[in-house]
DNA sequence: TAAAAAATTATCGTAAAACGATAAATAATT
DNA sequence: AATTATTTATCGTTTTACGATAATTTTTTA
C-alpha cells in the first residue's frame, strides 16, 4: 500500500482541529482520527467530498501515492 | 456529491484501454467500468493504488473536487 | 504540575458498498 | 458484418465504513 492520507498539512493550514472538523463533516473524531492516521482501508466519496468542502482543497491535496518504501505493511 | 473521478484522462495519456488496465490492477471490466464511469460510491485505496501504480500518475491526477452544480445526484 | 481538552485507540454492531462472477446489451473498431 | 471493447445489470460474499461508546494517551492551558 502506498497510498498515503494526509489531513493534517491541510489541517493546519486551515488552523482547523480535528474536532471540529469532525463536526463540519458529520463523522465522529474517532473515524475522522483513523482517516486521518493512514488507518483507514477505503474512503467513501461523499466523505472525501465533505473533507474537501470543508478544507476548501482538493483530493490531491489529502491523497498521496507514494512509492512503497520498506517498512510498510497492508 | 462532488467528487468525480477521472480516469478517462489519464488513460488517454498512457494509452491503455479498460480491459488492459483492468488485467493490470486485477479488477474484472466491469467493476473498473463503475468506477470509470463515476457509479462508485467509495473506493478501496488499495485499488486507488493499484491504479496509481498502473497509470503512474497521482490520486490528484484521478479524482477532483468539484462544486456542486444543478443536476447532479447523490 | 494539575486539570482540562484534544486526540488516539479499541470494541461491538449495523449498514453500506466493493468486488467477483457472470451474462446480456450497447458501442466502437476493423 | 463480424469482432472487440465497453457498459449495464444481477446476485452473492466479503470487506469496510461508520456510529456509539468508553478508555487511554497526548497535548494544551491555567
Amino acid at each position: 500500500m502506498a497510498i498515503i492520507v494526509q489531513l493534517d498539512v491541510m489541517m493546519a493550514k486551515r488552523k482547523i482541529g480535528l474536532m471540529e472538523l469532525a463536526e463540519k463533516i458529520n463523522i465522529t473524531p474517532a473515524n475522522l482520527s483513523i482517516l486521518k492516521n493512514n488507518k483507514a482501508k477505503a474512503i467513501r466519496l461523499s466523505t472525501l467530498d465533505e473533507i474537501c468542502k470543508a478544507l476548501d482543497c482538493q483530493p490531491g491535496d489529502i491523497l498521496e501515492y507514494k512509492e512503497d518504501e520498506d517498512g510498510e505493511e497492508n
